[in-house]
DNA sequence: CACGGGTGCGCG
DNA sequence: AAAGCGCGCACCCGTG
């Protein structure tokens, strides 16, 4: 069973909620699809009236998770399972302006029912939808944030939180930098200033950049980089970002499903996505809870290798870790040049150490490398690519010169597997949802583990410690299962390392 | 004063 | 000059 929601429905958050909402209507389909009965909802029953049919398990079709979700989420609702109209909407290249729910609804059943490769857009859908709710979740929940041990860690590195101006680490920073420079004053904030400061000490210096200024020997430069890493800090994640972003002991960004063209999730807010490991350990478990925090290893690489069915490739992953595979199998010296080699593959590097060592890969593994460099190819073309399940790159501009479709022929050689292994993320969140919530009834999120935080390749599960076994063992079967549903490729083919502790920093080492 | 491009750097 | 992919955010600084 369907029941799509159509309506005007604000998010908690906005004030004028009450009075603008108008009644939402609910038209419960079967499981043709054909229309059965429709039914009026006042905005203040809508909660009731979903924790009410959701005991038939229907899917519930909305326009779009971050519209409908949070307020049911506030009225303490979860849903098991949804169809995303507006990220379906992008998944098949279809304009929709949010217009009758019901009519897009059956277009775009009949657009997948058509499709070439069915199952495995029926699954994109599928897994989209989940994370839409899993993404309005995650922001519900919050990620556990010690704001204790977060001024801990800034007193530590910058001094005292000042009333105004800037801290102290950052004000003896400037005093070395400019004695440095013979007592030439410079604004260290400043490119430009800090450029024009650097020639007049008589350093060949054409971009202030950190990388480039690690190779330069002076004793301005290492008074400079710390500057930099401090005063970054003290801007990004110092005390302002504490009290616009942590409350009751949780950071509560947006996370912003399908936000990057890939398929990859955005966020807004805080800067989810980019915490520097220097903070992780302000993210820290509730008393008697602990983090439970794991990461899908070498991912790209292989999720390269499961599409190309390259088996000397994944045979290089079958024992655990893919680059030290490819250096058993003799295609570089050590560790790090594997690394290196393949990320130059799948980035499309022509120089430098990676660029060298692609003539080895290519002859090691010609279907995993012939995926990517087809796909380099079609992006060089114009053409547009698509992922393992059926998402497509955006449409090519008009014809540019070589060097721009060279350009674009990385971005697409990239776009297949940086979004297939998106594709195979969102089927891990998903299976992960469901376990935990078969696993632990309970009240959701206080009293059972609970996803808090989703970074690519990485979750974070928050659990009272007596389960962090179960849930080490859950987000493993859950990997399997994404490796099956993608590939039907046997356990294993996608393993994942797991910490469990107190805080973020000592859980994922 | 607001806006937006450029720069730099955090993450995967 | 261009440069291995994808992002978000803070800050500077020129423009209107």
């Amino acid at each position: 069973m369907h029941i799509v929601l159509d309506g005007v429905l604000r998010r908690p958050d906005d004030a004028l909620a009450i009075e603008e909402d108008a009644p939402v209507t609910a038209t419960i389909l079967d499981d043709a699809g054909r229309p059965r009965a429709v039914e009026t909802v006042e905005p203040g029953e809508l909660a009731a009236f979903v924790a009410q049919r959701e005991r038939e398990r229907p899917r519930w079709v909305w326009s779009t998770a971050a519209d409908w979700y949070p307020v049911l989420l506030a009225s303490g609702v979860r849903i098991e399972r949804s169809h995303d109209l507006r990220l379906v909407a992008a998944i098949l290249d279809r304009e929709w302006d949010g217009a009758d729910p019901v009519a897009e609804h059956r277009a775009q059943l009949e657009r997948i029912d058509r499709a070439p490769e069915r199952r495995r857009l029926e699954l994109l859908v599928a897994a989209e939808s989940a994370g839409a709710l899993i993404a309005v979740e995650l922001r519900h929940a919050g990620l556990p944030w010690s704001a204790e041990e977060h001024d801990r860690l800034l007193t530590e590195l910058l001094g005292p939180r000042p009333a105004t101006g800037r801290p102290a680490a950052l004000e003896r920073l400037h005093r070395e930098i400019e004695a440095a420079l013979d007592g030439a004053s410079v604004n260290p904030d400043s490119p430009q200033d800090l450029l024009r400061a650097l020639r007049a000490a008589g350093l060949r210096v054409d971009s202030t950049r950190a990388c480039a200024l690690k190779s330069i020997d002076h004793p301005v430069i290492p008074p400079l980089l710390e500057y930099r890493a401090l005063a970054r800090l003290a801007a990004a994640h110092g005390w302002a970002w504490l009290e616009a972003w942590v409350r009751d002991g949780r950071f509560h960004p947006e996370f912003v499903p399908a936000g990057v063209v890939t398929g990859r999730w955005a966020s807004v807010g805080g800067g989810a996505l980019q915490l520097p490991h220097q903070v992780r350990s302000a993210v820290r478990a509730d008393p008697g809870w602990v983090l439970v925090v794991a990461d899908a290893a070498q991912l790209e690489p292989r999720i390269l290798a499961a599409m190309a069915g390259d088996a000397a490739m994944l045979a290089a992953g079958a024992d655990g870790d893919l680059y030290a595979g490819l250096v058993a199998a003799g295609i570089a010296a050590d560790r790090r040049q594997a690394k290196v080699a393949m990320l130059g593959a799948l980035y499309g590097a022509t120089t430098g150490d990676s660029g060298r060592l692609m003539p080895r890969l290519a002859k090691a593994y010609p279907r995993a490398i012939g995926l990517v460099e087809a796909a380099a190819r079609d992006g060089e073309r114009g053409r547009r690519v698509r992922t393992w399940l059926g998402r497509a790159s955006p449409p090519a501009g008009a014809a540019g010169s070589p060097q721009q479709a060279r350009a674009r022929g990385r971005f697409t050689r990239n776009f297949v597997v940086q979004g297939t292994a998106a594709e195979w993320a969102l089927c891990w969140l998903g299976g992960i949802r469901g376990r935990l919530t078969a696993a632990f009834p309970g009240r959701w999120p206080s009293a059972v583990p609970h996803l808090a935080f989703f970074l690519h390749d990485e979750v974070l599960v928050h659990t009272p410690e007596a389960h962090a076994e179960r849930v080490a063992a859950i987000l493993v079967d859950a990997a399997d299962d994404a490796g099956r549903l993608l590939f039907g490729s046997p356990p294993g083919t996608f393993p994942i390392s797991i910490g469990v502790a107190r805080d973020y920093a000592a859980a994922k080492p």
